[in-house]
DNA sequence: TGAGATTATGTCGCACGCGACATAATTCTA
DNA sequence: TAGAATTATGTCGCGTGCGACATAATCTCA
C-alpha cells in the first residue's frame, strides 16, 4: 500500500487558515482606532448595531453578531460600566432587556466617522476586489450557517 | 452644516465583519472535527506545521501562524501534556526550544485526513470561488502585515 | 388553571489572543 | 573583555468566545 497524501494537511491548503489570519490581524489593525474610543473590535460591532438601529433586545444583537449569549452579557455589561449603554427590562415580557444608546453612547458615533476610512485605507483593495471578497464571504456564512439550521 | 454621512458605519459595509463571522464561524465548525483528535483550532494549525515540518522553533511557529510567544507557550504546554509534542533546549543556543512530534504526536496525522475534506464539504464553494476567496484573503493580509513591517 | 415546554438572559470554566512586562542567553561593541 | 543591546522564550492580566448549565418569565394545552 502507498503513502496516503497528506497535501490536504498542508497550512497553504487550507481556506481557513488565511481566513483566520486575516480576521485576527484586521482587528489588531483596528485597535490603536478603537482605543481612542474607548471600544474593543466587538463592542465597536454592537456601538454599530446601536448607531443604526438605535436600540434592541439582547436576542437581536446576538443573532446579527452571531455571538452567544454568555458572550454578550458581560460585554454589555462592561458598554454599560462606560456608560455608553443602558439596559431596561422590558415591561411587557419580563425575560426581555432593552439595549438603549446614552447620549454619551450616541454622540461617539461622530468621533467613530474617520475609523472605516482609515481601515479601508489599511486593507487598500480595489472597489471590484473588495467587493468580490465581501460576496464571497456571505456566500460561505450561507453555506455553513444553513447547514448550522438543518442540525437546529 | 448637513448631518454627516454615516453610511461608512453600517454594518453591513464593514469587510472586516463578514471576515469575522467567516473566521469565527468556521472555527466553530472545525470544533465536533477535532474533538476526536483532542485539538483545538489552534493546537490543530500547530500539528499542521510540525506535520509538515517535522521540528520547528517557538520563533518559527510564531512567525508562520502569526500568533505571539505568549499566546503560544502554554497552548505548547498542553499539546506537551497530551503527549502529542516534545520541548528541547537547543544545545547551541540556550535560548531557543526545539518542538518535535512524538510517536503518538505523528500517528495522529492518519486520523486527521479526513478534517480537510469534511471542511472543504462545509465550505461548498467551487474551485474556482475557492481559489479567488484564497487569493483575496492573502492580498490583504499582505497589505495590512506590510504595513506592520514599515512601523517596525 | 396548573404542570411542562419554551424563551430570554445570565453564570461558570476553559481556551485563545494580545499588550506589557520579565528573564535568561547570546551577540555586539567600545 | 565588560557592559549594553538584542534575541528567544515565558508570565500576568484582561477581553473575547464557546459549551454546559442555571434561572426566571412566559406560553401551551390538557
Amino acid at each position: 500500500m502507498s503513502e496516503p497524501d497528506y497535501n490536504s494537511l498542508r497550512l497553504q491548503n487550507q481556506l481557513c487558515f488565511p481566513l483566520y489570519l486575516c480576521s485576527k490581524e484586521l482587528i489588531k489593525k483596528y485597535g490603536p482606532l478603537l482605543k481612542k474610543l474607548d471600544l474593543t473590535y466587538t463592542q465597536y460591532a454592537v456601538m454599530l448595531y446601536l448607531w443604526e438601529h438605535q436600540s434592541g433586545s439582547v436576542t437581536d444583537l446576538c443573532r446579527v453578531l452571531l455571538l452567544n449569549t454568555n458572550t454578550l452579557s458581560p460585554l454589555l455589561q462592561k458598554l454599560e460600566q462606560k456608560g455608553y449603554i443602558e439596559h431596561k427590562r422590558d415591561k411587557k415580557d419580563g425575560r426581555g432587556v432593552k439595549i438603549q444608546l446614552t447620549k454619551r453612547g450616541f454622540d461617539l458615533r461622530d468621533e467613530a466617522l474617520n475609523v472605516p476610512c482609515a481601515m479601508q485605507k489599511c486593507i487598500n483593495l480595489s472597489d471590484e476586489d473588495a467587493e468580490t471578497l465581501y460576496r464571497l464571504l456571505y456566500k460561505v456564512l450561507f453555506n455553513i450557517e444553513g447547514a448550522n439550521h438543518e442540525n437546529n
